[in-house]
DNA sequence: CGTGTGCGATACCGATCGGTATCGTTAAGG
DNA sequence: CCTTAACGATACCGATCGGTATCGCACACG
């Protein structure tokens, strides 16, 4: 059903696959209208030829960028629930070190999804599809997440933390890894322990939260 | 000091106002780096040569752009505290009642000091350090305001409501008017609650907040 | 009544944009 | 060994990019 290769979404071909690392890092690093053509097929020591035999269009090379950084980021987020102990506050929270891990690298540019679907006007545009699918898939994600947490009122909270972490994903240097982690984790434990729903599990998390946010460093 | 107009800043002539704001529409709308100069000049009904006589270089008027948006976020949430009761609290949760429907309106786009700076890759291009600038005078007022609410960790509580404000400029439409507010105050609520360090006002206020949360609509 | 300053119109600049056409070379498979 | 398919190199396309130069006109001010 799929080919042999082990990589991730599309880009089965070998060249194929120097250009999108190519236009991915370009992209990533300059803003997608920053980045022309030439720059990519510079970068990629791939043809120009070649590059219009795989991607038709820019659109949809940029396309093949979020898809694949898409594919990536649920394929890490999969790793780091499977990594967590069997108990929702403590997958939350591992989610969010690995989060604070993320924004607060060297070079961390922010969310690709939302820098790059920041740049086309037209709401259909395919960038601006795949960001709403992928935003929409991390607050289903987080749904699932505190209902299994069991607060009052699941989707608020879900939500909240969504803003939490999007406010990450631009927070622009702002955010010590330290910091990063901390306040992430600190915060959805605010935004969990206060509405949640049975007490005593609520006292008992908050007392021995500062062991559980340390699963994942 | 000043000329006698009572505009925002900059563009203290007619012709480079009409620039400015033509210009501004279309930045915000369509982003930076798709909106050509002469777009501007169409857009605006003033000659390419008036242009540039008011801006030198594109960049100018990026930064004349972002600096305007700037100056007139910070009057919108002047008004906004000077309209809400003299209490902490009360005031942060007027303020978000306005960053709600803020975002929440049709056509908004996001927040401009955001998607601007994502489009440069320089760290010290004029809109990076306007946003730079913008974000921290953001945290700084923040810090203020939950000091005064009295928690306990003023700088990660501030950070954790910047995040929250950014994670809904950034939420291109994925809250309604009455849900962006309930969802920014009641997040707010528990952010400052949970920590809160006379226990005796937090219980007071977690039973007054449906009241008070409604002081701007 | 002149005079200067700001504006509009237009033509133009080299560079780059996304994308295509042509053609010679390379390499793998039967 | 020969075919076939993919790749590289290059030249080229019209359109647009940010920015400038030239010039004629309108209008406010002394």
């Amino acid at each position: 059903m799929a080919t042999s290769n082990g990589s991730s979404a599309s880009a089965d071909n070998k060249t194929a696959e120097k250009v999108l690392s190519a236009a991915s890092r370009l992209f990533y690093a300059n803003g997608v209208r920053a980045v022309g053509i030439e720059w990519i097929v510079a970068e990629s020591g791939v043809a120009k030829t070649s590059l219009y035999r795989h991607f038709q269009t820019k659109d949809e090379l940029v396309a093949a960028f979020l898809e694949r950084e898409d594919h990536e980021f649920w394929e890490q987020w999969d790793e780091v629930v499977a990594a967590a102990p069997d108990d929702p506050t403590a997958e939350l929270m591992a989610l969010l070190a690995w989060i604070g891990g993320r924004v607060s690298r060297d070079g961390y540019r922010g969310c690709p999804q939302i820098n790059v679907a920041a740049e086309f006007a037209d709401a259909e545009h395919p960038a601006r599809r795949i960001r709403r699918r992928h935003k929409a898939a991390m607050l289903e994600r987080l749904r699932v997440l505190v209902r299994r947490i069991g607060v009052i009122r699941p989707d608020d909270t879900a939500m909240q933390l969504a803003l939490l972490i999007d406010g990450a994903f631009t927070s622009d240097g702002r955010l010590t890894k330290a910091g990063a982690v901390r306040i992430l984790q600190n915060g959805a434990d605010a935004l969990i322990g206060h509405l949640r729903a049975n007490e005593r599990n609520s006292r008992a998390a908050r007392q021995g939260s500062g062991k559980r946010r340390r699963i994942v460093s």
